[in-house]
RNA sequence: GGGCCGCUAGCUCAAUUGGCAGAGCUGAGGACUUUUAAUCCUUAGGUUCGGGGUUCGAGUCCCCGGCGGCCCA
């Protein structure tokens, strides 16, 4: 509404001839008495369940039967005596309205013809019929207005440039149905991921996305402010914190579904507000992990497609059923070099490395992070079906539990598909004394290198010295999983992603 | 943050070397009782993203800015 006319000024006369020409219409039902706007339509069955029940109808056949539908018009094909409408259903369906002159008489005929035009939903009460061509109709006895359009559709058999899809959602939602079926397919993904924790006695818990501290992750928040506090509060990056939490108090199977905010760029794999699924389970470790985010994902999978073999929006089909392959870090970075990598490959023979490879280094980076750049750079592009990272340096994992027999390495791994980190999961630190030190070395190194210097969240660091469980952590983002099962971009698996003001 | 490409009618897009800004759909007027993106006749519709510059002349070339997309960091 930011863009629209003052009430003072008069609005016709900046307006396109297209919008004049509806605004007119509207003032010309008002000044008849008819309500453009009516509170509804006695409707006594929707499109599908017309064309459900007429299904095996012959052509040109009358049923005797009276039925009142409503639907948006999206084709309109008037003539002298007989008009025919194209409406639509909000889900998608489609039924033809018949008006003719012998049926609905010369006035409410003209009145169709000069008020009706592209866009607008009406209701239609008359007899379900089949056109001499076959066309399932309703053959009006009356109509009525439920809504005016006061602004044109965009050309339905063209698309929408993609801008203007992701700015006017609604009107994509119109015209294309393809983003119709992308709310369903986010909507039956979401739900599978519920039903799919909920049947293995998880529960699902909401923490807080307001908090005093960031923590659980490395970004860059969004801060906001409290007036009733007066301090400065914190966009979450990640509810890990919070759900350990939960597990020190004995909600030993919790999970969340909800939104994470990172301050940080935005391309077509990353959104600065993006939903994530997080998992903890009591004496779970990683390798519980991996199991049950291979079953959440095959189950989406089957939940929405029918199937593991999932088709992209470029026609491919992929096949996610079965056990995924599993690689170890540095086992796919030495393949990829082909030269023998380990965690304590010295930082020299690393950099010598990178600059074969054109990586640039940062000065800042330890001989971990260059080894995961290099894996980055070199492996991930390659791993197209999903395929089981493990095995990360402690050096990069300040919240996982050292490896149980590989000195130098973390109980870690990240689940890559079709290019992008879909998931990642950790055997969990538990022991709070060392949770401490490592959380005060990454406070010192975010001190360093940033003047919001991140405190140290000693509530956490207490909750775990009261004893967590052993345990397995898992996160998986909602809107990558949507475009690993889909193919689409981030800014399709997302309703309204955020854009610049117009 | 850097590079490249784009922004023209309500929508999707054209416009040759710098030389009258166009098409389809949509809209308006008319014809048509079986259409399916209906068809036929007539017709309207523009601050070419904004600002500045070069030029007899700029949608087109140059500079600054805005928005979008792609690639890179």
């Amino acid at each position: 509404m930011t863009e629209s006319t003052p009430a003072a000024a008069d609005p016709a006369e900046d307006l396109p001839e297209q919008m004049r020409v509806r605004r007119s219409k509207r003032d010309r039902m008002l000044a008849d008495g008819v309500e453009p706007y009516p509170l509804s339509y006695p409707r006594t069955a929707t499109l599908a369940e017309i064309r459900e029940r007429y299904a095996e109808l012959a052509t040109d056949t009358a049923t005797g039967d009276i039925v009142s539908v409503t639907g948006r018009v999206i084709f309109i094909r008037n003539s002298g005596k007989l008009c025919f409408a194209t409406l639509r259903d909000g889900d998608g369906t489609e039924l033809q309205a018949m008006l003719s002159l012998d049926r609905i008489g010369a006035e409410r005929l003209e009145d169709w013809k000069r008020l009706v035009d592209l866009g607008d939903h009406v209701g239609v009460t008359g007899e379900v019929i089949t056109s001499r061509r076959g066309e399932l109709s309703v053959l009006a006895d009356s109509w009525s207005m439920t809504a005016k359009a006061l602004r044109p559709l965009p050309v339905a058999h063209r698309p929408l440039s993609e801008e203007a899809r992701v700015r006017q959602r609604y009107v994509d939602l119109i015209v294309r149905p393809q983003a119709r079926e992308t709310v369903r397919t986010r909507a039956g993904v979401v739900r599978s991921l519920r039903d799919s924790l909920h049947s293995r006695d998880f529960l699902e818990v909401e923490t807080p996305m307001l908090q005093l501290l960031h923590g659980g992750a490395a970004a860059r928040p969004f801060v906001t402010h409290s007036n009733a506090l007066d301090t400065d509060l914190y966009l979450r990056i990640a509810p890990e914190l919070f759900l350990k939490r939960c597990v020190v108090g004995g909600i030993e199977r919790v999970f969340e579904i909800n939104r994470n905010f990172r301050n940080e760029g935005v391309d077509s794999s990353h959104s600065p507000e993006f939903a994530m699924l997080e998992v903890y389970q009591a004496y779970a470790d990683y390798n519980t992990m991996a199991t049950l985010t291979r079953e959440l994902v095959q189950e989406a999978a089957r939940a929405t497609f029918g199937s593991h073999v999932v088709r992209h929006a470029d026609g491919e089909e992929y096949d996610l059923g079965g056990q995924w392959r599993s690689v170890t870090l540095y086992g796919s970075l030495s393949e990829a070099l082909g030269e023998e990598v380990t965690v304590s490959t010295d930082m020299a023979r690393l950099v010598q490395y990178a600059e074969k490879h054109n990586l640039p280094v940062s000065p800042k980076w330890g001989p971990g992070k260059l080894a995961e750049e290099l894996f980055e750079e070199l492996v991930v592009p390659n791993l197209v079906l999903p395929t089981f990272v493990r095995d990360y340096p402690e050096e990069t994992s300040p919240l996982t539990r050292a490896h149980r027999d590989q000195p130098g390495l973390a109980e870690k791994w990240d689940l890559y598909a079709f290019g992008v980190e879909l998931a990642t999961a950790y055997s969990e630190l538990v022991d709070p004394v060392e949770q401490r030190e490592r959380l005060i070395r990454q406070a010192q190194l975010a001190a360093k290198g940033d003047d919001e210097a991140m405190r140290l969240d000693e509530d956490f660091l207490r909750a775990m010295e009261y004893g967590m469980p052993p345990s397995g952590g898992m996160g998986m983002g909602i809107d990558r999983l949507l475009m690993a099962l889909t193919g689409l971009g981030i800014r399709e698996t997302i309703l309204y992603p955020l854009v610049r003001p117009e």
